[in-house]
DNA sequence: AGCACA
C-alpha cells in the first residue's frame, strides 16, 4: 500500500505559509516584517506577513506565499540563513492561513479568541512614528553584524553582497557578476569577511546583474545583494 | 520553546 496519510511523523506538509522562529526577539515587529520581505521576496509574491511580540509568539512569523511552490523554495534556500544575527528556522505551516483559504472559498470563521482587544487602546500613532524612525538608525541593537541593511540604499551602480562564504575569493565572485554587461571590478575587504561590492557602469546595469544573482547560491549559502550606500 | 490570522 502507498503512504495515503501524508503525514504520519513529524513532518509537516507544504502549504503556501512558512512558519519562521529562531528569529531575533529584539527586532521591532514592522523593523521585522520589512526584512524579511525584503529576502523572501525574491521567491515569489507574499500575500501576507503575521508576527506578534506576545510571549507566546515572539521571535516567531507566518509567511504566506501566493504558491506553494515559493514557499517550498523558501523552506530548502533559506534554512539557516543568518538573520539579525541568528540563523532562520523554518519550516511549512501546520495549518492553511485564513488569507489562503478565504481565496479557495474554504474559510470558516474560528470562535473568537479571548477578549483580547480590550485593554487601553491610546493614541500610540507617536509611537509608532518613532519605531519607524529607529529601523532607519544602524546603532540599533549594538551591533553591525545583521545582514540585513537597515535602511534600503537607493539604487545606483554598486551592488552590497552579503553573506558569502569566507573562503569566496574574489576571482571566484567575478565568475558570477562578470558575465552581465557593465561589470567593472569586484571589491572584498580582508578585514570584513562575507561581504562584497561590486561595481557596474551604471545603475541599470547593476539592476540587471543583481536581478539575476539574488538567488544565487554559493555553497550553502544563499547571496543576498542589495545596492550599496554611497 | 513557543503554529497565528492586530
Amino acid at each position: 500500500m502507498e503512504p495515503e496519510v501524508a503525514n504520519q511523523g513529524n513532518e509537516i506538509s507544504p502549504n503556501n505559509t512558512i512558519y519562521i522562529n529562531n528569529l531575533n526577539e529584539k527586532v521591532k515587529i514592522d523593523q521585522l516584517k520589512q526584512s524579511l520581505h525584503a529576502v523572501f521576496k525574491q521567491f515569489g509574491t507574499i500575500l501576507e506577513i503575521l508576527a506578534f511580540k506576545t510571549l507566546k509568539h515572539k521571535g516567531q512569523a507566518w509567511l504566506v506565499f501566493k504558491d506553494v511552490a515559493s514557499a517550498t523554495a523558501a523552506v530548502e534556500k533559506m534554512q539557516g540563513f543568518p538573520f539579525y544575527d541568528k540563523p532562520m528556522r523554518i519550516q511549512y505551516a501546520k495549518t492553511k492561513s485564513d488569507i489562503i483559504a478565504k481565496a479557495d472559498g474554504t474559510f470558516v470563521p474560528r470562535e473568537r479568541r479571548k477578549r483580547h482587544e480590550e485593554k487601553g487602546k491610546k493614541r500610540k500613532d507617536q509611537h509608532d512614528a518613532n519605531q519607524a524612525g529607529m529601523g532607519l538608525n544602524p546603532a540599533y541593537a549594538g551591533g553591525a553584524k545583521s545582514v540585513i541593511p537597515e535602511a534600503p540604499a537607493p539604487p545606483n551602480n554598486i551592488l552590497f553582497v552579503q553573506n558569502v562564504p569566507h573562503d569566496t575569493t574574489p576571482m571566484a565572485l567575478q565568475m558570477f557578476f562578470s558575465q552581465f554587461p557593465g561589470f567593472k571590478e569586484v571589491r572584498m575587504v580582508e578585514a570584513k569577511p562575507g561581504i562584497a561590492f561590486v561595481e557596474y557602469g551604471d545603475e541599470m546595469q547593476a539592476t540587471v546583474a543583481m536581478q539575476s544573482l539574488q538567488s544565487l547560491k554559493i555553497g550553502q549559502q544563499q547571496l543576498l545583494i542589495t545596492y550599496a550606500k554611497k
